[in-house]
DNA sequence: CACTCCTTGAATCATCCGTTTGACACGAAC
DNA sequence: GTTCGTGTCAAACGGATGATTCAAGGAGTG
């Protein structure tokens, strides 16, 4: 009986999925080529031969999971600028639109949850430089549109503070990302398995809150917080 | 005339030097010992004679940073809960006593202001893990005094909440601590350049507002926004 | 069947890794 | 003056790495 060739089996395929699993698990630098065909019983000619190069291997990896994620950020903001046309749009909803693509993608992928998340959280760990140029482009377009939403929401707040406040959102992003299973042992899973729907429900409440600080109070606290209720 | 042996240019000093700025850059896992005993001048085979192996000086370089940082934040936090003895200690100043740490400790190194931040960050994303296991008591211990302090003066919210706000926290203070010349560039150095006490001002108004989000209104708003302003 | 293109496999390459060895220089102690 | 411990050095070790080569398989087409 002949063994039916399921993209599953296919060696390209597995290949691919051992990759994005120790990727995740150990992070690309600590993964060699020899531990991805290894875990996917694959010979190590077959990396070179698909991707070129193990770098090609995590270009391909990185691209799978951050290209959709960008586009749809930017799918999302259009819709909110649109809904929101002119007017102000609140710091929730471009928060949103920012960290939602991430639970969206989790359809895509053969991976578990937590190692999925694990990967994405490394993947944005990674500098500019160090992402293909494809993805670095739309990052810094993501980027750049987001900052300039952000800095119509916060009309108040200066550019280089709004610099950094995205700054610590996308921090507390990645962590969230990367260590989202360390937060079960914490709590002793006191509270089943929440879902990443949920963790990022709490996210968007802990970072608009960060974004939006001193948004009422700011030309009044230059006076001393006496003068809060002056005007 | 002889070479007079100055504490900097003994090997094992040089050695260290290199060693820290090489982490800082790269990271420990991206660093060779070839590279830090090239950069420092060194034999290689004087990194088993002092650190025993490549983790031994790991091992002593996360040490050296991060046992002081870990001491001074039970410290502060010593002092905050002497000096409220019983009141609510304000959340600011529960993040200061642990951030503020992270300044003091520049006094103490040779490295440039941005390797040392970058060198911290890489040390306090590290999973508890792969610290030495003195390091590992430490980062337990502290951690668990911050929990325990923040719970008193977060009284409303829920363990889990503060757990994950306390984790978003901690990854703006990574992510701030590893990129922060990225930040001159995204704002072109339109601001000179703010030193390290401003960013952690910057850091403790944007994560103190995501601490206490919701601490007043939390009742409300499991009635809806417009419930907000029934009682 | 013959031919071609795409894919896989085993073996090999040069290189780099962390660690170890043994020799040598120097100062202090006896 | 000899001995001994300390620190440094060049050299080499075994092992792992990424990349390459060449041969074999296998499906589709004529």
């Amino acid at each position: 009986m002949r063994e039916i060739k399921s993209p599953q089996s296919e060696p390209k395929c597995r290949l691919l999925n051992a990759a994005e699993q120790l990727f995740a698990e150990r992070g690309f630098d600590a993964v060699s080529l020899r531990d991805v065909t290894q875990l996917g019983k694959i010979n190590i000619a077959a990396v070179n031969y698909h991707f070129g190069s193990r770098d090609g291997l995590i270009a391909w990896v990185v691209t799978r999971y951050a290209t959709p994620i960008h586009e749809e950020r930017i799918l999302r903001l259009d819709l909110l600028e649109r809904k929101w046309s002119g007017k102000v749009v609140p710091i929730e909803e471009l928060l949103d639109a920012f960290v939602r693509p991430l639970v969206g993608i989790a359809s895509r992928s053969d991976l578990s949850e937590r190692l999925l998340y694990q990967l994405l959280g490394r993947i944005f760990a990674l500098r500019v430089e160090d992402l293909p140029s494809a993805v670095a482009d739309q990052a810094m377009n993501s980027s750049d549109r987001f900052m300039r939403a952000f800095s119509k929401s916060l009309p108040t707040v200066s550019q280089e503070e709004q610099a950094w406040r995205i700054h610590f959102m996308v921090g507390a992003m990645i962590h969230m990302l990367m260590n989202q299973e360390m937060l079960h042992r914490m709590t002793n899973g006191s509270s089943g398995s929440p879902t990443m729907e949920t963790t990022v429900s709490r996210f968007i409440r802990f970072t608009a809150a960060g974004m939006r600080e001193g948004l009422e109070l700011e030309l009044a606290e230059e006076k001393g917080p006496q003068a809060l209720f002056d005007f």
